[in-house]
DNA sequence: TCCATCATGTAAACAGTTACATGATTGC
DNA sequence: GCAATCATGTAACTGTTTACATGATGGA
């Protein structure tokens, strides 16, 4: 029988509710299985990188919300590592509701922070930086297009969903983009 | 007279950018005054903390690309930066054109990946997320349109236009938070 | 058997955060 | 003159990146 001690579970960053996600989401698994999610992610915020994941799921092991079990047969010691009942809370608690002000507010956007300091440049350099940013956008957006069918085809209506995400925020930015243009070179 | 040696200018981080954008834009300030900037910005993606900012402009003008001038009859000791022409150089090549894919591919969305794991809520939960983001996106809307407002009446074409950026995104992400909605809640 | 790549890590560097310290200035 | 705040920093901590090391596995 458990006590509970009202030990409040502490906040799990960003990076480690994703990863709590992740193991949600795809059952036990090992650590490079994590990293090779957010590596073929179209997302590229996060690298997946060994430096960040194997110590994090070390740190969740110790925070009692992960659990590793040693794979049989398997000279190079991979651990599987599954939810506890403690992580499925925490990443309960980290999805939200409430969902935090950085959750739901508006995210950064660094072609937006570049558009601040436009009428810096002279008015050639504006026009060439927002052709190359016109092109460039339509081409990601494209690309987002495709893989939104390739999901709806395959039958993975999450990837779908999360995917129109990615495309509608792409449309908007664009839009955006193309109400900046009339303003400045009129 | 100067004899170009090469050396190409290593590039800026997205803060570092932004900052000589700051004082591009504003000419001469302080550092105090650059975290003004960020501390009152509607953004809240960087703190301007004290800690960020002041080693930032010393890195930036060890690098030569802010110049350091004291001012005369400031007890503090507080020094005024401005742009050198390697730091206004070095401005343009971190603006773009050309412009990374970082710059104009999809930005992160705390979200958008929340939304990827809302298949591992019972479907209370995921209707309290649904109903909680979807009013707090409302307010953080609308509190954009009217700083998007003020801004116009205020004759600030350039912030208006940054603000609408901020409204489009989030209307974009509103729109699509419905569609999950009606996806899900079938 | 040998070579590419898989998979698990570690180390150093770095950027940004919170929290703190300290002196200058301003308003009462 | 005193208190609040303005303004300039510094210190410790955290998380993430790049680069490296090392052994296991699988295909030629």
């Amino acid at each position: 029988m458990s006590i509970s001690v009202g030990l409040r579970t502490m906040a799990v960053t960003e990076l480690e509710g994703t990863v709590l996600g992740v193991v949600g989401a795809t059952g036990p698994c090992t650590p490079y299985v994590i990293r090779r999610v957010f590596q073929e992610s179209p997302s590229t915020y996060w690298s997946g990188s060994a430096g960040a994941i194997y110590p994090l799921v070390v740190r969740l092991e110790r925070r009692g919300l992960l659990h590793a079990r040693r794979q049989l047969g398997d000279g190079r010691g991979g651990k599987l590592y599954r939810l506890t009942s403690d992580g499925r809370r925490a990443l309960r608690r980290w999805m939200g509701p409430p969902c935090a002000d950085i959750t739901v507010g508006v995210p950064p956007d660094p072609l937006r922070t570049r558009v601040d300091f436009l009428h810096l440049l002279d008015p050639a350099a504006r026009r060439a930086f927002l052709a190359d940013a016109e092109s460039k956008m339509l081409e990601h957006l494209e690309r987002i297009h495709a893989y939104s069918a390739r999901q709806l085809e395959l039958g993975d209506r999450t990837e779908y969903l999360v995917s129109q995400g990615s495309a509608r925020m792409m449309q908007a930015r664009l839009d955006w983009l193309r109400e900046v243009v009339r303003e400045l070179t009129d």
